[in-house]
DNA sequence: TTGGCGTCAGAACACAAGTTCGGAGGATGC
DNA sequence: GCATCCTCCGAACTTGTGTTCTGACGCCAA
């Protein structure tokens, strides 16, 4: 395996705006594409760069086939146009809900990220994960390590599952949301579990969890 | 919104392709690779073809761009080459499992299928996944309506989540499988629910848990 | 200095590939 | 028959695109 240090600029120019076309366009650019795209005088300044990307594990070329370049993860296996969800923190009872920065998409460096079913974007939007600490959320059919997947957003129809927060008790939960009169029903997803009931305003509702990723050993 | 009806076998012919072509290559082919591919001996009729599909919504078409062919989904929205697993029963307690056919991928029309990350078939090759009905499999953390993407096997290490069927109870399960000498433990995910011991030979595992797939209203 | 090495520039080549045009059957309706 | 529409064919045109060649510049070590 060869090692994946850091790169010259430009190779470094070349590859992330590689792995940005193909976000935005569903498919690979062409050497011109990069030349156009990196201000390179030359297609062959490119293509030799290229090269040297293959040499050294970043990406395949299939030769002399148009749009051929393939990117490569750490592994060495081509990478996937899958989108990607950033895990901006934790749920558990008593810890605080961070809060969804529904702009900011921040430089998506810092965060811990999780692969999703592209359906998941496309119906929902913006998304953000939370990995769930502690078994506090049993009742909501969630295991500690789970990563709930949560559409942000202060509103709730009823029914829907949601992050809330519940002032007085300083608790973050995970409850299906049924506003009843001036308080708040929140029922578990295990049906062999009683609900919450909480006056509306002790209840700080911060997102709609849209699935929730379980992973096994 | 156009119709989507049955279409002329030709073009019936060129979408299966070009479908086929992008999940087998990770990129569109060109309209020379339909020609060849389906047997047609112009490009002209190929362009015409895709013009017509183009105009009833079937895919998009970068102009001027190699494979600038772009499939879209019913809604009109890019489709994605995300994997898809085919769903091909139901668990529940008392009723039997399906056997896996590892082989035969069959006509993958006839099963519902569900889009799950390219992560999983990465890592674990083929997979198929089970709709779980009723809340039998409430200890292991699995709602009524859940689908949960298994890896077909007989074996199981210490410590996985398998899919189970209990010979005597005539029960399906899903549990942590423990060997402990000639009896086997199945442990609930749920750390608030007590496990259960059986005789090794009463235990059949059809296969691995790798992720649970759960959605919200 | 000299030579090797990595990098880049400019140009050209050769083929790939999208597009267009004139024409031709075949089905359908008047 | 005649017109019209859908579909196809063969060929050509134009541009897109991967590739290659020659030369040059800077850096570094012998």
């Amino acid at each position: 395996m060869t090692t994946r240090k850091r790169l010259p600029p430009r190779r470094q120019q070349i590859l992330d705006f590689i792995q940005t076309f193909i976000a935005e366009n569903g498919i690979p650019p062409t050497v011109r594409d990069v030349q156009r795209a990196c201000e390179i005088s030359s297609t062959s300044v490119v293509d030799y760069n290229l090269k040297v990307l293959k040499r050294d594990g970043y990406l395949n070329r299939r030769p002399d086939t148009a749009r051929g370049i393939e990117l490569l993860d750490e592994t060495g296996q081509p990478v996937s146009n899958a989108p990607r969800v950033q895990i901006i923190g934790a749920i558990a009872a008593g810890q605080p809900i961070p809060v969804f920065s529904t702009e900011g998409a921040a430089s998506s460096e810092e965060f811990d990220t999780i692969e999703v079913p592209p359906e998941l974007p496309r119906r929902h939007g913006k998304l953000f994960g939370l990995t769930v600490n502690g078994t506090s959320m049993i009742d909501a059919l969630i295991d500690d390590g789970d990563v709930v997947i949560v559409k942000p957003g202060m509103e709730a129809v009823n029914g829907e599952m949601v992050v809330a927060w519940l002032r007085d008790e300083e608790e973050a939960t995970l409850k299906k949301f049924y506003l009843e009169g001036d308080q708040v029903r929140l029922q578990p997803a295990n049906s062999q579990m009683n609900p919450i009931y909480s006056s509306a305003d002790n209840v700080e509702v911060r997102g709609k969890v849209v699935t929730v990723i379980r992973k096994f050993a």
